[in-house]
RNA sequence: GCCGAAGUGGCGGAAUGGCAGACGCGCUGGACUCAAAAUCCAGUGUCCUCACGGACGUGUGGGUUCAAGUCCCACCUUCGGCACCA
């Protein structure tokens, strides 16, 4: 019995391309050729995940579809398996990372191979693999070789960074000294996670708000000794070629966000006396509000706090200090609601116009941004606003705000309300005589009031000028304004709007060698070491003296040393310091060369290394001689289309297009940006949950179901608003509740409201779909179909079960149109004859080879799909099917899935061997497209009231005729004046009376 | 708070400014069957009507247009990202 029957045609088809190596892919091909990669996954001990296959499935119709169309397409896959998991695994069980490692590509593998997925397997690589991340090291030490020229705007090697002479005449250690503070891979101390309860330095992203993910104990900053990689040299570029590149324009907006360009300028400002003759330079982006700086704020941890604090605040500022250093970064944004700073003692000279004001410190200031140290303009910027309010220092407005915004302030209200005299016991003529105590008007209010009939006369009772006057004189009665407008208080400038204000002070400012125009990005240096085992090792060596001290010497290993490979260790724990698992192997860390003594760096690199570059080796994944032979990267170059998760949205697409860049700039790559095209897939949820809410008993609400509007409700804990009573949550089946306006309720008492909504999959929800057992039931095109069908690619969607077996229905529709089910072999119905088809078919069918081809190429998947399903229903309903309709419906059918087409597709070709993959993707005739008669409708006054039925090249009088000529119409039209008629031929008439 | 995306039947979703709801799920009825499953056929936005037919309908309010889910303005909600970046 010839059912379908994926279980026994998909490892069949699998087998047999694998066999034939159907989807190697030759670099020699004259084709044009088509680079189309999938982000490749973390093997991780849980499997795949149905999210893994939402975008493979796209790319893979994608290459399938495209070598149909002639092209050489490449379509690799790989392993990005360094990172933590593997590690922590380790510790509990002593297991080595890359056993663990082995077992889950293993899985992940079988796992994607069962999908019929083409990649290329030949190319397969692995980050873990000596003979792969000895090209990671490679790359880093090129990194290190790299300074940035920023005169030209591009990395060059170290040698050709220019010595100044007063460095040279230093001799060879400060020459030395000079190209290291150069070099895009340097060291710094910086401060790390370090969990004193684990004895380890976590990642970032192991500290979940201040504590850490695994035992929730506090995490401290700590400063080490660590690698950073200088990728704020690239800010501009990585910018700039943004432009370039065909992606998400929500991603770029993120990465430009993350990038954080400011222009502004950068400001000295002297310090009075008795401090000394130091400056403290800020910056701004306002320099436009220069004459309203009131006060100055260093980060605690700028270099010059103790040199300007004066010995009666000493003790304060260290204390506050101290604190500041203490406090995780968690605390220091997150606790921080109110502002918290100590004065300095010191004062600083305004240099526009000589003021004396106050330097302080305070943790709002990051000592990492910009200069450190800030000019506090209180009028106009939040913060300065919040702070000189709280430690009442001076606000002094230097930026007029247009009228608009002076009318739309609490100020203005109350203005307006006294020029409409709206306030009958506080007319303008009584409003002289003080009566600070009416009923219906605040103290504020009155004194508002009173302040502008103060002025009243004197602005001709114009409000706009009334405002104004108030503003300059009461600028706390407004709060902060902080957008453009026209300048006051500010000597000469008065009167300029922001935009030339900031040209003409920051010229000023230069001029008086007190300032430059200055751009700064938000974008940190690159965090680039670990603490951990399981990541690549750096390929570096510290020269120690006979004590085994540092000297601060680093040798590099030369390629013919590379891969340095990982030490065996024989337990995997932290060393219970901040120093990584490495230092434990003695063996491995020191070094003898030329008679100088070395150890190894100890700490290895973080995860994003190994897939910064992994595109580029699978153009060539064997050479042993170099990352990639260029000629093959001229060839592949760039990535056509490149589809992942946006979780990636940032991080991993900046780091790799900054590797990309140096690499580029050293003369490794051919072009400035890897990945041309960018998609990202939506995240798909688990199936949809319905909850109710019920009062627990004892507790401050009575018993009883609590409506979904009065709950406070994360997806995990519920609140009751009212009184805070924590609620029990209650899973309800679908068919308990029913719609009810725009909120589902309960169907037994639809006075109680229910919560519904589709979660992110997780382990502890227990909603996680399992594409093992999906391919089990349905098979893998049945997935791979729904996975597509579900609706659009880059959209969030919910997993439905019951649409699988719609999808599946249809592939046994799709069967059973040919395959004679009640036969003892495979052989085909008998209603598949040789004849022409019909023409009813034929429309049909070339419309559906367009839409098809049209959809998949703007990855439409979805409706390419419904497409199939018209044109399959279509042919169920016909009792003789053309095998000539039928063949070119499994090759519109056969990228999307592959299995089954290629069974279908045997069978009507007589049992041929051989794949479909090459073979030509069905083409269409356009005058198919068209039928000979149209359906328009014809509406009165935008109403549809009719249909009819005319040729398909009728023209515009012709159709306005027919319309008029219809019964329906005319019946309607009776009596009305005819006073327009829109005809849009082939579209619709529309007949507008009065 | 800031930036971005999205709101259409019971559900997933479809619609170059031109017939809203294609296709699928679910549901209802029918055929087949001893029966069930599967399959096939028909129906299925809401309300009014025996029916013919009609009214309403794409988050809310306004606007542009002969015509708006689609364009413009304001707002609401949900999701994602960032968050003292001067």
């Amino acid at each position: 019995m010839p059912t379908y029957n994926p279980k026994v045609i998909e490892p069949r088809w699998q087998r047999y391309w694998e066999e034939h190596k159907t989807f190697k892919t030759p670099d020699d091909s004259p084709k044009p050729k088509l680079y189309i990669l999938d982000m490749f996954p973390y093997p991780s001990g849980a499997g795949l995940h149905v999210g893994h296959p939402e975008g493979y499935t796209a790319t893979d119709i994608l290459c399938r579809y495209k070598r149909m169309r002639g092209y050489n397409v490449l379509h690799p896959m790989g392993w990005d398996a360094f990172g933590l998991p593997a590690e922590q695994y380790a510790i509990q069980t002593g297991t080595h990372p890359a056993v663990t490692t082995q077992q889950n590509i293993e899985t992940f593998r079988r796992q994607i191979k069962m999908l019929g997925f083409s990649y290329d397997w030949d190319r397969e690589i692995n980050t873990t693999d000596p003979a792969y991340f000895k090209w990671t090291q490679w790359i880093f030490l090129e990194l290190y070789d790299t300074w940035y020229d920023k005169e030209q705007g591009r990395g060059r090697p170290i040698r050709e960074l220019p010595i100044p002479p007063e460095i040279q005449a230093q001799g060879n250690d400060a020459v030395r000294a000079y190209q290291d503070s150069k070099r895009l891979a340097y060291m710094a101390e910086v401060p790390v996670n370090w969990c004193p309860a684990l004895g380890t330095v976590l990642a970032n992203e192991e500290v979940i708000d201040g504590r850490s993910e695994r035992g929730n104990h506090p995490v401290v900053r700590m400063p080490l000794k660590q690698w950073m990689l200088r990728i704020t040299d690239y800010a501009e570029r990585l910018l700039a070629d943004l432009e370039t590149v065909q992606w998400p324009h929500a991603i770029k907006e993120m990465q430009r966000n993350w990038i954080g360009r400011s222009v502004g300028a950068e400001v000295d400002f002297a310090l009075a006396p008795p401090a000394g003759p130091a400056t403290i330079r800020v910056f701004t982006t306002r320099p436009d509000t220069l004459f309203g700086a009131t006060y100055l704020v260093l980060a605690p941890e700028h270099p010059l706090v103790d040199a300007v604090t004066t010995p009666a605040h000493r003790a304060t500022v260290t204390a506050y200090k101290n604190q500041a250093a203490t406090k995780s970064d968690f605390e220091r944004t997150e606790l921080a609601k109110t502002k918290t700073g100590v004065f300095t003692g010191a004062y600083a000279v305004n240099p526009v116009n000589g003021a004396k004001i106050p330097i302080w410190i305070a943790d709002y200031v990051l000592g990492s941004y910009g200069t450190g140290a800030i000019m506090a303009v209180p009028a106009h910027d939040e913060r300065d606003f919040e702070f000189a309010r709280q430690f009442r220092l001076p606000i002094v407005p230097v930026v007029l705000p247009p009228e608009t915004w002076l009318k739309h302030s609490r100020v203005g209200g109350i203005v307006a309300s006294l020029a409409a005299g709206d306030v009958p016991q506080l007319s303008r003529e009584n409003v002289s005589h003080p009566q600070p105590h009416l009923p219906t008007v605040s103290q504020f209010e009155y004194k508002v009031m009173t302040a502008a009939h103060r002025v009243w006369d004197e602005c001709g009772g114009d409000t706009t000028r009334i405002l104004q006057r108030l503003y300059g004189d009461h600028v706390e009665w407004f709060g902060c304004f902080v957008d453009e407008g026209t300048a006051i208080n500010s000597g000469p400038f008065d009167g300029l709007s922001t935009a030339e204000f900031k040209t003409k002070v920051t010229a000023w400012l230069a001029e008086h060698g007190k300032g430059a125009s200055k751009v700064n990005y938000k974008l940190r240096d690159w965090l680039f070491s670990r603490q951990r085992y399981w990541g690549e090792p750096f390929p570096i060596l510290h020269e120690v003296d006979a004590t085994g001290k540092r000297t601060g010497n680093i040798a590099v290993l030369s390629l013919d040393e590379l891969p340095l490979t990982l030490p065996e260790l024989e337990d995997y724990q932290p060393t219970g310091k901040p120093e990584p698992p490495l230092s434990k192997a003695k063996d491995w860390l020191t070094v003898v060369r030329d008679g100088k003594r070395y150890v190894r760096e100890t700490n290895t690199m973080p995860q994003w290394a190994g897939s910064c570059w992994y595109y580029l080796r699978y153009l060539d994944p064997k050479n042993d001689q170099a990352f990639c032979d260029p000629a093959k990267l001229k060839k592949w170059l760039p990535i056509d289309l490149y589809v992942g998760g946006a979780e990636h949205a940032v991080l991993h697409l900046l780091y790799s297009r900054f590797w990309h860049k140096v690499l580029y700039d050293r003369g490794h790559v051919p072009c400035p940006e890897p990945f041309l095209r960018l998609v990202n897939q939506g995240m798909i949820l688990g199936e949809m949950e319905y909850t109710a809410f019920q009062k627990i008993s004892g507790g401050a609400v009575p018993p009883g179901l609590v409506s979904a509007e009065q709950v406070d409700f994360d997806g995990d804990v519920a609140v009751h608003k009212k009184t805070a009573a924590k609620l029990m949550l209650i899973k309800l089946d679908e068919d308990q509740v029913e719609k009810k306006g725009d909120a589902f309720v309960l169907k037994e008492d639809p006075s109680i409201r229910v919560d519904a909504r589709a979660y992110k999959m997780s382990k502890s929800r227990g909603n996680v779909i399992n594409p093992d057992q999906v391919v089990d039931q349905y098979g893998a095109d049945s997935l791979r179909l729904y996975e597509m069908f579900m609706g659009p690619l880059e959209a969030v969607k919910p997993w439905s079960m019951r649409g699988v077996e719609g999808v599946f229905r249809f592939l046994n529709r799709v069967w059973r149109l040919m395959i004679d089910e009640r036969a003892e072999n495979m052989r085909l119905l008998d209603a598949v004859q040789d004849v022409e088809p019909d023409k009813e078919t034929l429309q049909l069918l070339h419309h559906t080879i367009k839409k098809v081809t049209d959809d998949i190429e703007a990855l439409a998947f979805n409706t390419a799909i419904s497409a199939m399903m018209e044109l399959a229903n279509h042919l169920t309903r016909q009792t003789v099917r053309p095998r000539s309709v039928l063949k070119t419906f499994v090759l519109l059918l056969s990228p999307f899935a592959p299995h089954v087409a290629e069974e279908l597709w045997q069978v009507l070709n007589g049992f041929r061997e051989g794949t479909l993959a090459y073979e030509p993707w069905p083409s269409y005739d356009e005058s198919l497209l068209k039928s000979d008669t149209l359906q328009v409708p014809v509406q009165i006054n935008g109403k549809l009231r009719a249909v009819v039925t005319v040729p398909a090249d009728c023209d515009k009088e012709k159709l306005e005729k027919a319309a008029l000529a219809d019964t329906k119409i005319r019946g309607l039209l009776e009596g009305k004046t005819i006073r327009r008629i829109v005809v849009v031929p082939a579209k619709l008439v529309n007949v507008v009376t009065d």
